[in-house]
DNA sequence: ATGGTGGCCCGGCCA
C-alpha cells in the first residue's frame, strides 16, 4: 500500500483554506502535516476537513503558529507539543500515530537574528525535540517528523549561499541540531532521492523570489529508517505556490510503500 | 536600495 505524506506551511489556513481543500482532492495524499495555521483550536475547520474524508488534530494558539495533522488512515495517541511535562509556550508541535505511523507536524522557531533571544529558543527547541525522540521513540519503528525546520540543511539548499553566511536558517549551530537528529536516525527523505537538485520549498513573497529559483529548502520530511527505505517518490509541489494568494512555502510530498 | 510582500488585524509585529 502507498502512504502519501505532505507537509505544508499554509501561513494561515483561514487565508488559505480554499487551496487547501482544492489541493487536498487534486493530491490525495494521507496524511498531511499543517503548519502555521495561525488558529486557536475552536477555530479549526475539523468539519470541513471530515467532509474531504480526514481525520484531524490542531494544536494552536490563535494569532501566531498552530500545527494540525489530518489523516484518512486514523489519528491516535494525541500528544500536543514535548509532551504534558514539557509545555511550550507557542503551539509548534503536535503528534498523532497514524495507520502505524508516529507522525509529527513541526513548525520550528525561526530565530530571528543570530543574537536574539528566539535564535536561542530556537536551538533549544531542536534539542527539545531530539529529547523527546530519544524518550518516547525508536529509530527501529516508523516514525516521522514533518514541518517548517526553518533550517536548510546544507549549502545545496539554499539559493545563494553566500548571501546567508552567519544567518538564521544556515548558521552551522542550527544545522548541527538537524545533524544530531540524523545521528539518531532520522533521514531527509526528499534529499534521499534527489541527490544534488537544487530544489526549494520556500521563497519570500518579495522582490519576485519565486519566478527567480531564489529559495530554501526549510521544508522537511524527516523519517527512520523503515520508512526511509520504503520512499517510492518525492517532490516539491511547485504548483502550489503559483497563481492566487499563495502560501509562501510550497507543499513537500513522500510516498512510502507500506 | 537596510527596501520589497503578505499574514495577523488596524499599529506594529512577525516571517
Amino acid at each position: 500500500m502507498v502512504v502519501r505524506l505532505a507537509t505544508w506551511n499554509v501561513n494561515s489556513l483561514n487565508a488559505r483554506m480554499e487551496r487547501v481543500e482544492s489541493w487536498l482532492v487534486d493530491v490525495a495524499p494521507d496524511v498531511v502535516c499543517l503548519q502555521e495555521t495561525k488558529l486557536a483550536d475552536g477555530a479549526f475547520p475539523a468539519l470541513a476537513f471530515q467532509a474531504l474524508g480526514y481525520d484531524s488534530v490542531h494544536h494552536g494558539e490563535g494569532r501566531w503558529n498552530g500545527v494540525a495533522v489530518l489523516s484518512r488512515l486514523g489519528i491516535d495517541d494525541v500528544v500536543c507539543g514535548f509532551g504534558p511535562d514539557a509545555p511550550d509556550p507557542e503551539a509548534r508541535l503536535v503528534w498523532a500515530t497514524c495507520g502505524g505511523v508516529r507522525v509529527a507536524s513541526a513548525y520550528v522557531p525561526n530565530g530571528r537574528a543570530l543574537d536574539h533571544d528566539h535564535y536561542r529558543y530556537k536551538l533549544d527547541w531542536m534539542a527539545r525535540l531530539l529529547e523527546r525522540l530519544k524518550a518516547s521513540e525508536s529509530a527501529d519503528s516508523p516514525v516521522v517528523v514533518a514541518g517548517d525546520f526553518n533550517i536548510a540543511p546544507t549549502d545545496i539548499d539554499v539559493w545563494d549561499p553566500a548571501r546567508f553566511t552567519d544567518a538564521t536558517h544556515t548558521s552551522a549551530a542550527e544545522r548541527e541540531a538537524l545533524e544530531r537528529l540524523v545521528e539518531w536516525g532520522m533521514v531527509d527523505t526528499f534529499r534521499q532521492q534527489h541527490g544534488e537538485a537544487a530544489l526549494y520549498s520556500w521563497w519570500d513573497y518579495r522582490a519576485g523570489s519565486f519566478h527567480k529559483h531564489q529559495g530554501m529548502r526549510i521544508d522537511l520530511v524527516l523519517a527512520t529508517p523503515p520508512l526511509a527505505r520504503q520512499v517510492r517518490f518525492a517532490t516539491i509541489d511547485r504548483n502550489a505556490r503559483k497563481g492566487q494568494q499563495p502560501s509562501d512555502h510550497a507543499p513537500v510530498i513522500i510516498d512510502f510503500d507500506i
